[in-house]
DNA sequence: TCCCAGGCTTGGT
DNA sequence: ACCAAGCATGGG
């Protein structure tokens, strides 16, 4: 176990529920299952003390999760810029989400997990990739209840189409194919908008979330909407550089926020 | 029932 | 370079 009292700027419900990530179960209030490949950790929060109590060993914490989660990054400075703008929806985007962090995803995982989020739904897109789990990844036991891993591409080179028909991607089952049995090479950074079923949306998300490259600013429909109704269509992200990304998770998460009332 | 979903590809100008 | 469809299917 690790506990840690007093992580500035750290929320997991915010995070789990800002859509940047498709593997956290929210088990009951303030238990929540993260699962990142073939790594499971159980977090309990405890928001009166601001005590969250890590389910690992200090050696798996200190190597994996702290980095994972973003801990060594200090957002203070990022909050300080958003604070000293004239931009109030972004301001109260910053309130709303404080304990929002950008979290450090599996480069693989990214790429299948954002293909499939392509022109679909958040609940539908979380089926999908548990399903996949379910038929490709390995089983892991803990706690009572069993979970499956991510498979490593390693593991899917000989997958067929058809292995892929009862997850529910619809047409993005022959992009996750292709990416499944294609030679790694071809999926380096500098070739992610030459894969069949990735765009600039989609290399945009891979790049941030999956790589860290804060710069990023991915525009989805909401992102779309929301320039257009608060920006007046445009929407200048020059005064946020080098964290535009997170600056983009604010927004989102604030707009989906404000349109769903809390819903999905 | 209809519409939309954190878009991409293809085929028309 | 810039549209407009089509794409499969679940969820609201």
């Amino acid at each position: 176990m690790v506990v840690l009292n007093n992580l500035e700027h750290f929320d997991l419900k915010t995070i789990a529920d800002s859509g940047q990530c498709f593997r956290i179960f929210q088990v009951e209030d303030n238990i929540f299952d993260v699962l990142s490949m073939d790594r499971w950790i159980r977090v309990w929060h405890e928001p009166q003390k601001n005590i969250y109590v890590f389910g690992c060993e200090d050696e798996e914490f200190n190597l994996f999760w702290k980095y994972y989660f973003d801990l060594n990054t200090n957002y203070i400075s990022y909050h300080n810029a958003i604070q000293q703008s004239n931009d109030q929806f972004l301001k109260n985007a910053a309130d709303h989400g404080s304990g929002m962090r950008i979290l450090r995803q599996s480069y693989w995982e990214s790429i299948v997990s954002f293909i499939i989020s392509q022109n679909n739904n958040i609940p539908r897109i979380k089926k999908s990739i548990e399903r996949f789990c379910w038929k490709f990844g390995k089983p892991i036991t803990k706690y009572g209840i069993t979970r499956y891993s991510f498979p490593y591409k390693s593991d899917l080179t000989h997958i067929k189409l058809e292995d892929l028909s009862d997850l529910g991607l619809g047409y993005r089952d022959k992009y996750i194919y292709g990416v499944c049995v294609c030679a790694p090479v071809l999926l380096e950074p500098d070739k992610l908008l030459q894969v069949p079923g990735i765009g600039p949306k989609v290399e945009s998300c891979i790049r941030l979330f999956g790589l860290h490259e804060m710069d990023k600013y991915p525009i989805d429909t909401w992102i779309k909407k929301m320039i257009n109704e608060m920006y007046d269509g445009y929407f200048d992200t020059t005064p946020y550089s080098g964290f535009e990304g997170f600056v983009q998770q604010l927004q989102f998460y604030y707009y989906r926020h404000l349109k769903m009332k809390g819903g999905d």
